[in-house]
DNA sequence: GGTGAAAGGTCATTAAG
DNA sequence: CTTAATGACCTTTCACC
């Protein structure tokens, strides 16, 4: 199955300049290409040609802004855990009908009796029970356990891991 | 418990007009405030004072890109849930273990006997496996159930969301 | 409404794989 | 030889006052 590579680097999708630039677009986004050229000391042709290639790879999803829904108005988040008929035709239909309720942020397929894993959101508690009632509100909806997040602790962070491997683009390719 | 107010807008974070900026710089992040303005037939001083406004309370979180993990070289997300063991100093040294390893992305308190749900990635099954270790290596976690992401069927998405808002902000202040 | 600045594009040159 | 980086020039466009 596995071959034995020796090197721990089978491919590496990003080098050390693409993540000090992805880390300098994270704590600084309104710096733009041109700052960002000055402040790593490259040429600018540079920074937008990595930034091209960085989209293009999928790395930089999305320039859009980060929008907070507790700020909207739905301070309240939650997890549930949906347990889905068996059946021929798979989710699809299930995923259907939780897009079509706006306050589900997220939805995976998981791992076990062929389950799904929801991020929900409401303006309070009570609010937040009408919104499973819509979602269990579904013929291929069997059963629903939710948790409530009570604290966000950590949040949506892709930094330490654009610094990590930042870290192993350095000690990787030097010896 | 809930007071009998009559209209359903307690408080509107956001009016009609913020939505609909807030949907055109999710839909076309590049479009900035001017033609964001010729767009919407306002006045562009109107768009900066908006977006200013909603930068301060919050609504527009960050205008950083979005990095994705998966094109990172992390394409395996899991979620975990940990058992913490029971004691005073609440969940801050757990949180702490948590935020060094650079592949959690998340972590919440959640409602439960005092729980932590987190969310992860790994380069693939084994690496996620290295990873989980890293996080159960901790004398306050005491269990740890995995379960992992076989498929993002709904990733991240707050437009549902605002389109929602921009529906109650019509046909909630017309009358 | 005017002005300084940056973005985006192209090109030739140079260096390195 | 192919790929990438560089510096220079250009025009358009935007953000700020």
């Amino acid at each position: 199955m596995s071959s034995p590579t020796p090197g721990p680097t089978p491919r590496p999708p990003v080098d050390a300049l693409d993540c000090r630039i992805l880390l300098l677009l994270l704590h600084e986004p309104g710096i733009g290409v041109l700052g960002a050229s000055r402040r790593l000391g490259v040429a600018r042709g540079t920074v937008q040609a990595r930034l091209d290639r960085l989209q293009r790879t999928g790395v930089l999803r999305s320039m859009a802004p980060d929008v907070d829904p507790a700020a909207l108005g739905y301070p309240v988040t939650a997890f549930c855990t949906l347990e889905i008929r068996q059946g021929r035709g798979g989710h699809s239909p299930v995923v259907e009908h939780l897009a079509a309720i706006p306050e589900v942020l997220e939805a995976h397929t998981i791992t076990g009796s062929g389950d799904v894993l929801i991020r929900i959101v409401g303006r309070d508690n009570a609010d937040l029970q009408r919104v499973i009632d819509r979602v269990v509100d579904d013929e291929h909806v069997t059963r629903a356990s939710t948790v409530i997040s009570l604290a966000t602790r950590l949040d949506h962070r892709t930094v330490p891991l654009v610094e990590h491997l930042l870290d192993l683009a350095r000690g990787g390719t030097a010896p």
